[in-house]
RNA sequence: GCCAGGGUGGUGGAACUGGUAGACACGCAGGACUUAAAAUCCUGUGAACGUAAGUUCGUACGGGUUCGAUUCCCGUCCCCGGUACCA
């Protein structure tokens, strides 16, 4: 009897859906497990093979840990605010709700097919405006709160103001801007309320600040960097510029150090934290301040220019200053014989992404400024000068240019002619290159003359600080996170203006609703879209935020309303956040590893600070899954054409196809006309050169969808079904067969290469499917996606059921007592599978099914007790023939989900003998055999094992026996 | 550029902690069953040489450490992700 996959995966779906069989809930009695995907941004593209490939491994994982007896949580829902439903709406008018709510329906069909264990009462959506209330209100508590850096916490911004009103803020030890001043009590009492809002901004956790944008006029927005390439709009070829904006931004980097050392409490990988921890850049260094040298510069220069360098035992060597382009002293610092250089170069520079600047760092660009610094050290004028490797956002937006200790400062001075000054007596070739070293002593280093590094660090600091001209400092590389985008479908953002000052509207008042307006462009006099909302005023009469709020920020803190989805009073009761708390297995792709993952991490540690969480880390463990790339395939397309004059070219696209091989042969230029013409015809009586003078052919390789294909050859009959130009399509086969060419690209509509999970699902089952997915390789690792052996995967599901029922269609199942041979293989595959999911090795898995299953076939098993097991060892990758076969064998329906996971039993797999391999000089191999009960104990633990070898040899002694667990490897004679 | 990861047969990959490289699967070739096809089953399948036993080479490339390296170290090349407004 046939596996009727259709209807029995069918059965079971509705079974589960019927049953609420994976509805979860506060279960005191077992432990918890918290199983979570990246929930998905729903594209009007539908899910394609590269979604499931995470979300097949996690529920893996969720339906093992049930059968471990754990009370499991696996919900899904989505990140549904974006940008592309947005364009789709300026496009076309339809309003991004409609679209979003057509995508995710068709997301929840799709995963809906695939099987997956997931709890659809919790469902979440990012745009739902039940949800967004609570992004809104844990925006709100961000502005309600500052970073007390003796607490170490979040503290409330009310007792800020109590502190500042009793003693000013000269004993506050907080987090603030910068340019933040110094106070009295008595002076913050005389401020007046502007005043007082606008200093406490500069402390408060969330604030309106200046940042850099891609601004582009011709389109009247802010545009991703993501939209702009090389310099003009990705849409439209609009010039872009820099531009500075107000935007919401959150104080991040005040949670810097515990997010670094958070990371040693989580178990993600090495990867990933070490890209965190770069991502933040915690530096330590020095903040040195350079006297402006006043006689060449314009009114209200600055007096000082501060750098923060990691290498201020280098500041012997400093031969220039470069600050930012766009940095704020510029005007005044530039003398008006350099004026018209700058000029040009600053113009020069705005019209750069930040990414090229940073990316072209090989060519040198720069413009002296005419003015100079002097170096507090020596005294020595040292020029200023603008170049684009310096960025206004970081730092203090300049730095000092040691050309004999780092290469980009070599480059510049050798450029620009500048001196070379060595600082180490071990620096070497610095005519050539720049030598980085902390080796050696100081030379030309004043007051660090002869020191070593260490040293001359402390002495140069001290110096700094006695003379109040710098000071030790740990600089971060990570920035404040700019909040806003001037975009319609996002969060709005909970706060109205008031005299140019922000106020955040009533909790009673969330959510605040995304306003309806009839176009998503910005608007004329280029504000947001928001701008647009008819009498969108707070309490009729504040104007409200125009911005809306960033992708990230519905997703950073998500995790949690799952427990609860549907609480109206909290995000989620305290009760099922302190039973969940944080999630244990978190799977998605790798690259959030900066943006999502981090800010997650940052909202999270506030809202433990608020002790709405009981974790300060979110996701003790993650898996980074591998990008799935696209895999095109190409048929070849005969144009014939004669060449009389370049005036008169002539191309005929005829409708035969070449295979695969024939275009090789053409690209290497051994397909001559004539084999050509011989090929035709044996495929049409017509002569296509007819008329030709000349006549030339060309092969032209045109994407086919890769759904007709399979295993690289084309399905004839339905590419010319595919589209009505291919109708009358002939082929020119290899060995029978149309081949088609392959490349990898990205999955794109447009390139006909997106599989869709459908049709697997509906070719060869969801069960096959998942196996498949899982067998491709790592789930780490990117891979491009090919269905060529998906046949085996499928061949595996067609082997169980026949260990159920013979050809004729007889259930031979037997209660009968199974053979140690059998027990083996049983046991053997629990013991592996066991081992794998433990470690999260999800391919190796399918691999040790595969082979007990071959065994149990070769073997002619059906002995209830051993398949009983193997489908509770299976049921995770394929529940759906396991509900089958779980019910076949006499258990009541449904039940295997929460079955309990087979028991290794370690004396199934004991050997009467056992074979050690044995070499001898590294080349000759044997076998000693031993029974097992006497299998030496220095042999298992790994020893030496001269004594043994010694006998085996006949008394002969070897010079060195090199032994590892069950192996002697190498005797060296 | 910078940060991080990867490169193993015709193909996807396995080898977990430095220990018999290529498990498992696809594909291919041959065979069985069949009127035939499909399905299924069996055998072979890294390369070179050899009738064979076997020998040599072989984990991107060049070096190093080690009795022993796909694994560790140094250098080079190529591919993928991130690079702060894609999500």
């Amino acid at each position: 009897m046939e596996y009727n996959y259709k209807e029995v995966e069918q059965k079971w779906r509705q079974f589960w859906e019927d049953n609420q069989t994976f509805k979860t809930g506060i279960d005191t009695t077992k432990p918890k497990y918290y199983v979570l995907d990246m929930f998905p941004y729903p594209s009007g593209a539908g899910l394609h093979v590269g979604h499931p490939l995470g979300y097949i491994a996690s529920d893996i994982i969720a339906r093992y840990k049930r059968l471990k007896g754990f009370n499991v949580l696996h919900p899904m829902g989505f990140d549904s605010f974006g940008l592309p439903a947005e364009q789709y709406a300026i496009q076309t008018g339809q309003h991004p709700a409609i679209t979003t709510e057509e995508n995710i329906t068709t997301y929840i069909r799709q995963l809906k097919q695939i099987g997956f264990s997931y709890d659809w009462t919790k469902e979440v959506r990012t745009s739902d405006s039940k949800y967004y209330k609570w992004t809104q209100w844990i925006f709100m508590q961000l502005f309600n709160h500052y970073y007390d850096k003796d607490a170490n916490k979040a503290l409330k911004i009310t007792d800020l103001v109590e502190k500042f009103a009793t003693s000013g803020n000269k004993s506050v030890n907080a987090v603030c801007d910068e340019d933040t001043p110094v106070f009295t009590s008595e002076e913050w009492n005389a401020m007046s309320e502007f005043d007082q809002q606008s200093m406490l901004l500069k402390y408060r956790l969330t604030y309106p600040d200046e940042s850099v944008v891609n601004w582009c006029p011709g389109l009247g927005t802010v545009l991703a960097n993501d939209e702009v390439k090389d310099g003009v709009s990705e849409r439209g070829g609009f010039h872009v510029e820099q531009k500075k904006m107000k935007q919401w931004a959150m104080r991040i980097t005040a949670y810097a150090d515990r997010l670094i050392d958070g990371l040693n409490e989580v178990d993600w990988s090495d990867a990933l934290k070490e890209q965190q921890r770069n991502w933040i850049g915690r530096s330590t260094g020095a903040s040195v301040k350079f006297q402006v040298d006043a006689s060449t510069v314009q009114e209200n220069a600055p007096e000082f220019i501060e750098v923060f360098t990691t290498r201020v035992d280098t500041i012997y060597g400093v031969s220039f200053m470069v600050i930012a382009p766009e940095h704020e002293y510029v005007p005044f610092l530039t003398t008006p014989e350099q004026k018209e250089a700058v000029d040009e170069y600053v113009k020069w520079v705005a019209s750069r992404s930040e990414l090229d600047r940073m990316s072209e760092v090989k060519k040198v660009s720069g413009v002296f400024t005419g003015s100079y610094v002097i170096n507090p050290f020596n005294d020595e004028k040292v020029p200023i000068y603008l170049a684009d490797y310096v960025l206004a956002g970081y730092g203090t937006g300049a730095v000092m240019g040691v050309p004999s200790g780092d290469q980009r400062d070599w480059n510049f001075a050798t450029h620009f002619n500048l001196p070379i000054i060595p600082i180490l007596d071990t620096q070497k070739d610095i005519d050539k290159q720049a030598d980085n070293t902390k080796e050696g002593k100081y030379i030309n280093s004043g007051i660090i003359n002869g020191l070593e590094y260490k040293e001359a660090t402390k002495t140069l600091t001290t110096y700094l600080e006695e003379k109040g001209i710098g000071k030790g400092k740990i600089q971060y590389r990570l920035r404040n996170a700019v909040f806003s985008r001037q975009r319609y479908w996002g969060e709005p953002v909970p706060v109205y203006f008031k005299d140019g000052l922000p106020y955040l509207i009533e909790e009673s008042e969330l959510p605040l609703d995304l306003p309806v307006i009839d176009k998503y462009l910005p608007t004329e006099t280029g504000e947001p879209p928001l701008g647009r909302a008819e009498n969108w005023k707070y309490k009729g009469e504040y104007e409200y935020e125009l911005s809306t709020m960033p992708g990230w920020a519905g997703s950073s803190w998500y995790w949690y309303r799952y427990m609860d989805a549907q609480n109206e009073q909290e995000f989620a009761s305290q009760e099922s956040i302190n039973y969940w708390k944080a999630i244990d297995l978190y799977i998605g792709g790798s690259e959030h590893a900066t943006g999502h993952l981090l800010y997650s991490r940052f909202w999270n540690k506030f809202l433990k600070d608020l002790g709405l969480v009981p974790e300060e880390e979110f996701a003790k463990k993650l898996i980074n899954q591998g990008m799935i790339q696209g895999r095109s395939n190409f048929v070849y397309r005969l144009a014939v054409s004669n060449l009389k004059s370049l005036a008169e070219i002539k191309i005929v696209y005829t409708d035969i196809y070449f295979s695969h091989g024939y275009y090789t042969q053409f690209k290497n230029g051994e397909l001559s006309l004539e084999k050509v013409q011989e090929l035709v015809k044996s495929v049409t009586d017509k002569n296509l050169w007819e008329g030709f003078e000349n006549p030339k052919f060309d092969l032209i390789d045109r994407h086919v969808d890769v759904n007709i294909v399979n295993n690289d050859i084309l399905d004839t009959n339905a590419f010319k079904n595919w589209r009505e130009d291919f109708a009358n399509a002939e082929f020119i086969l290899e060995d029978g067969k149309y081949i088609c060419g392959v490349e990898v690209e990205k999955m794109s509509k447009s390139k006909y290469n997106v599989v869709n999970p459908d049709i697997l699902v509906d070719k060869v089952g969801a069960d096959t499917l998942r196996l498949y997915e899982m067998f491709l390789g790592p789930l780490e690792q990117a891979k491009p996606w090919n269905t060529n052996g998906i046949d085996g995967s499928f061949r595996f599901i067609k082997k169980v059921w026949r260990l159920f029922y013979e050809d004729l269609g007889n259930f031979k199942v037997k209660d009968e007592a199974p053979t140690p041979a059998e027990l083996k293989v049983l046991h053997t595959a629990i013991k592996k599978v066991e081992e794998d999911l433990e470690r999260y090795s999800f391919n190796t898995v399918v691999s040790t099914l595969m082979i007990c299953v071959n065994d149990l076939g070769s073997l002619k098993c059906s002995k209830k007790a051993i398949l009983q097991e193997l489908v509770i060892l299976m049921s995770p990758y394929t529940p759906h023939i396991a509900e089958e076969l779980w019910t076949l064998l006499g258990n009541e329906a449904g039940t295997i989900s929460y079955a309990s996971f087979p028991k290794f039993n370690p004396s199934y797999l004991v050997e009467a003998n056992f074979e050690y391999p044995i070499s001898i000089n590294g080349k000759v191999r044997a076998n000693i055999s031993f029974p097992t009960d006497a299998i030496p104990a220095d042999i298992e633990a790994g020893v030496l094992a001269n004594e043994i070898v010694q006998k085996w040899l006949e008394g002969k002694a070897p010079k060195k026996v090199i032994v590892v667990p069950k192996r002697i490897v190498n005797v060296v004679m």
